[in-house]
DNA sequence: GGAACTCTATTCCTGTTCGGAACAGTACAC
DNA sequence: GTGTACTGTTCCGAACAGGAATAGAGTTCC
């Protein structure tokens, strides 16, 4: 019930928003909920975060626990949004402008100090991103198989995250492209 | 001169690289070339961290510090690579695999989330996002216009630099492109 | 000439975030 | 029935970010 609002990371309001969808998780669900989307977009919150989180927000009374009772001994602890948990999101997405993306690439970083390696070797590096893109491509497009066609009535609760899995299919798509371009400047010798 | 090499975050090695020009930062120099450069593909490090890892790094004897005596008063510190600095950049690159890029979209988390706002607001999400990419896009420009062009032996040394802001301009380029995409299937309704 | 301001330079503190280890129960295969 | 994988949670330490505090040096400008 705390009126803090807008006091919190920006990975607290990711969390809430996965849990918009109505039902209620464990932390352990709650962390596969987030390998499964929010990794492609938001680097998905280390195990303890998630529940370091899910134990902050239970004290702002943003989401409501419940103990899973079923087995005496097994500690199990459910969490679901709560009314004010939903309007402390809404509230922080209108009343906050979104930051600029942040973007860690090792692969650039690398690429940056190419005059400190072999050159073989800078071309193996981005031959391996590429492989390493191809199989998070097909990560992503599965997961974007999964929230049905445009149009669909089905899947219409589905259409923000189509919009952003598509974002990025695009993304890699692209990022494919250049670092192909990339290593053809490379091999032609274009210094 | 201690041989613990590998054990160091990739921040670590980024801050190590920045000072393979061969001369003399202070910590406050450091940071300015990180802004400079880093932040387009390694987030830029805070100015309390550049610090403490110039301390841990010259405690490894990777980079050596020297007082600047100029005034007795004024407490300066220059740091320059020293040759086991080198060293272990160079082993770093070589023995170790680049992770894959992590990407933190504060736009894109949000445009998931686009079921709980107003439609309007979620184009005008979008539409800021495109003036600050065209800011940041602008500022990488500059970078990559001091560096010089391909094939002008002046700028030989600029060469990797180069290719990586190329790579820079073309990631804006694309995200432009996607966004432009997006805004128009949000106005047409498409779901 | 001094007041206000900016820039260089460093340190400290707090909070966020990550990764791994540890622990324990459950389910399934072999 | 024994290993092995999966579910579920907690704790710890290190990495990282951001801002406040401090302080001298240079510039502006009235």
């Amino acid at each position: 019930m705390s009126q803090d609002l807008s006091e919190l990371p920006t990975t607290s309001y990711a969390l809430l928003g996965l849990l918009t969808l109505g039902d209620d998780l464990t932390g352990y669900e709650l962390k596969q909920r987030a390998d499964r989307t929010l990794r492609f977009y938001w680097s998905s919150p280390a195990m303890s975060q998630v529940y370091s989180e899910l134990a902050r927000l239970a004290q702002h009374g943003l989401v409501a626990a419940r103990d899973d009772e079923t087995e005496p001994v097994r500690r199990s602890r459910r969490y679901r949004l709560t009314g004010s948990g939903r309007q402390a999101l809404t509230a922080w997405l209108s009343s906050t402008e979104a930051e600029f993306p942040t973007l860690k690439h090792p692969v650039a970083l690398r690429l940056l100090l190419g005059h400190l390696i072999d050159p073989e070797q800078t071309l193996h590096l981005l031959e391996n991103y590429l492989g390493q893109l191809a199989e998070r491509r097909a990560e992503l497009q599965q997961v974007r198989d999964s929230l049905g066609e445009a149009g669909d009535p089905a899947h219409a609760t589905h259409r923000f995250p189509r919009l952003v899995a598509d974002w990025g299919l695009d993304y890699y798509g692209s990022e494919r492209t250049i670092v192909d371009d990339l290593i053809t400047r490379l091999r032609n010798g274009v210094t």
